[in-house]
RNA sequence: GGGUCUAUGGCGCAGCCAGGUAGCGCACCGGACUCUUAAUCCGGUUGUCGAGGGUUCGAAUCCCUCUAGACCCGCCA
């Protein structure tokens, strides 16, 4: 590693710019401008996952303008996608227009255009909350300019060759037998249920007939509509196993990730581009899905979906992009309980960058810098921020309840955790609060209360309840234990589960007095009766 | 049928994609502090890095084979 040059910022992102620079100019291609692309759901409520392909896009975008190069990020909505199931959460009403594509259906909560605008601008959403740059493309304006009409055309009039060649590469035989456009039936809107079967070459229109079709394993009624599509202008689609290639072509796209599930796709549209459309098709790289903790249930009503809209209510945008930053391979399972790991990580980071924590290996250094710089978009801040352990916030939010914010701030100082309160410290204590809330919920365990016990709370009860200064509470309540013949290391343990619902926490008598004798006092007292 | 990923102390994982002293959390053990609890702090133990081969001065890391598990594709997007 000694005599590696380290390349751009030293973190895979770089490794696969210049990886993409390099095949660039083997290929004699013009570098003036180099494309990266990533493609959007509009199907579906949009997860971290998907985010993650047009933030890793971003980052590939960042590092080419890191080595001087100019790059753009189109970030492309596939809103003339079909609806095939209803996600969970959303009316039963959606089901007329299973079918139709997602950009045609009206959305149910009328805020958006369309049911795919409204999947669409929530990742937009995410993605600029997180300060990600993009040029918005849809695929519902792009088929309707004929943008792609040079591309569809080609591939139609090879449409029995790349048939062929579909089955050879990944056994699906249909395309031998239909073409790959799935135009828009103009009698009933539907996408799939017009089959495409002749293309006139021509007058660059596909005849199609409206039939029943199979999708997401119901019958969806054809209307039997016979007619044809105009490539040009008409609504209609590739299918996406020669749709990339279109796109890349006619975006002169250089870059895009893509995830396992959609491989055979790509392996196709990379055949399509480079031997169909004389497009030497882009760069890419492959990760792994993000998938839901098995076994831990978040939320059932949501459906473990994980989205960048709650993510945030609990983490910073910070946490997200090191997620997505820290590495591609290898992603398993993710959850909100990744959260404290990732935001804690993110300090080290900043600890690393800003030569709080010393690091051994150059090499290390170099990438943990490195990953801090994108985590931050290539705009670090100038000097540390302040920062505060997110579990130390989390426990202090377990404790305090009420008048969060003004009392964790009070005991962060008497920590010495930070010096000064400030709107940045204030916003982490609400995310940790809102983790605490939500996730925390300990286990309201049956309290084993004897009487002997009882006679011991009571004793702490009264004492709590009278209005004096307590000087030594710690030591008080180990005598009422003792006085009363119970073990203290149980008593201790009951009045924990009675406080704070765990085994153990923190001093006990110092934080009897830190959240109110009274509070307690009452908590206790519905255990003595 | 095709493909991808995962395998590292008791448990959960990081490190692997740019080879250079095997790490973290929990658990465990010891100590400090506390009039004896808990918490806290300090220190410590825990590993044939799934198996086998190869490359290398050097492999958890790169290559090949195998084993076990998870997932994806072979509807559609």
């Amino acid at each position: 590693m000694s005599e590696q040059n380290v390349i751009g910022k030293g973190t895979w992102i770089d490794k696969l710019a210049s990886e993409l620079i390099e095949r660039e100019e083997q290929l004699g291609r013009d570098t003036s401008l180099i494309r990266v692309e990533s493609g959007l759901g509009a199907s579906g409520i949009p997860h971290i996952g998907s985010l993650g392909d047009a933030v890793r896009a971003y980052g590939v975008k960042l590092a080419l303008e890191n080595m001087g190069y100019k790059s753009e990020l189109i970030a492309y909505s596939d809103d003339l996608d079909g609806l095939r199931k209803i996600p969970a959460g959303f009316p039963d009403s959606l089901e007329e227009h299973i079918g139709k594509p997602v950009s045609l259906i009206p959305d149910h909560t009328g805020e958006h255009e369309s049911y795919g605008m409204n999947m669409s601008s929530r990742l937009l959403d995410g993605l600029e909350k997180l300060g990600i740059e993009y040029t918005f493309k849809r695929a519902r304006d792009t088929y309707k300019e004929g943008l792609l009409q040079e591309q569809i055309h080609t591939i139609l009039t090879q449409s029995e060759r790349i048939g062929a060649k579909i089955e050879d590469l990944v056994g699906q035989e249909k395309y031998q037998k239909f073409l790959p456009y799935f135009p828009v039936c103009a009698q009933c809107n539907r996408l799939y249920v017009a089959e495409a079967t002749e293309y006139l070459s021509d007058e660059r229109k596909v005849r199609y007939k409206c039939h029943d079709a199979e999708i997401g394993g119901k019958i969806i009624k054809g209307c039997g509509h016979e007619g044809e599509a105009d490539i040009k202008k008409d609504l209609g689609k590739l299918a996406w196993k020669v749709e990339f290639a279109a796109r890349w072509s006619a975006f002169d796209i250089r870059f895009e990730a893509y995830g396992k599930d959609i491989m055979d796709s790509v392996k196709v549209n990379d055949w399509v581009a480079d031997d169909v459309l004389n497009f030497p098709h882009p760069h890419h790289i492959k990760y792994e899905m993000f998938l839901d903790k098995g076994g831990k249930k978040i939320s059932k009503s949501l459906g473990n979906v994980v989205t960048s809209q709650t993510w945030l209510k609990f983490g910073t945008p910070e946490s997200i992009l090191l997620l997505l930053y820290k590495r591609i391979t290898g992603a398993r399972e993710l959850g909100f309980e990744d959260i404290p790991s990732l935001m804690d990580e993110y300090n080290e980071l900043e600890k690393i960058f800003f030569g709080k924590i010393k690091i051994d290996n150059e090499a290390k250094l170099v990438k943990s810098k490195g990953l801090y710089e994108y985590v931050n978009l290539l705009t670090p801040p100038k000097q540390i921020p302040a920062q505060v352990s997110y579990r130390l916030l989390l426990e202090l939010c377990k404790i305090f309840k009420e008048d969060r914010v003004p009392r964790i701030n009070k005991k962060l100082i008497d920590y010495h955790a930070i010096k000064e309160t400030s709107a940045e410290i204030d916003k982490l204590i609400e995310m940790a609060g809102n983790f605490a809330d939500e996730f925390d919920i300990s286990d309201e365990i049956d309290i084993d209360v004897d009487s002997k016990v009882k006679g011991a709370l009571s004793k702490l009860v009264i004492l709590l309840e009278k209005d004096e200064e307590i000087e030594d509470l710690q030591n008080e309540i180990y005598q009422i234990a003792k006085g009363d013949d119970i073990e203290p290391k149980d008593f201790f343990k009951v009045l924990y589960q009675i406080i704070l619902s765990t085994t153990r926490g923190p001093k006990i008598g110092p934080f009897i007095l830190d959240i109110g004798k009274k509070n307690v006092a009452e908590k206790i007292g519905k255990y003595v009766n």
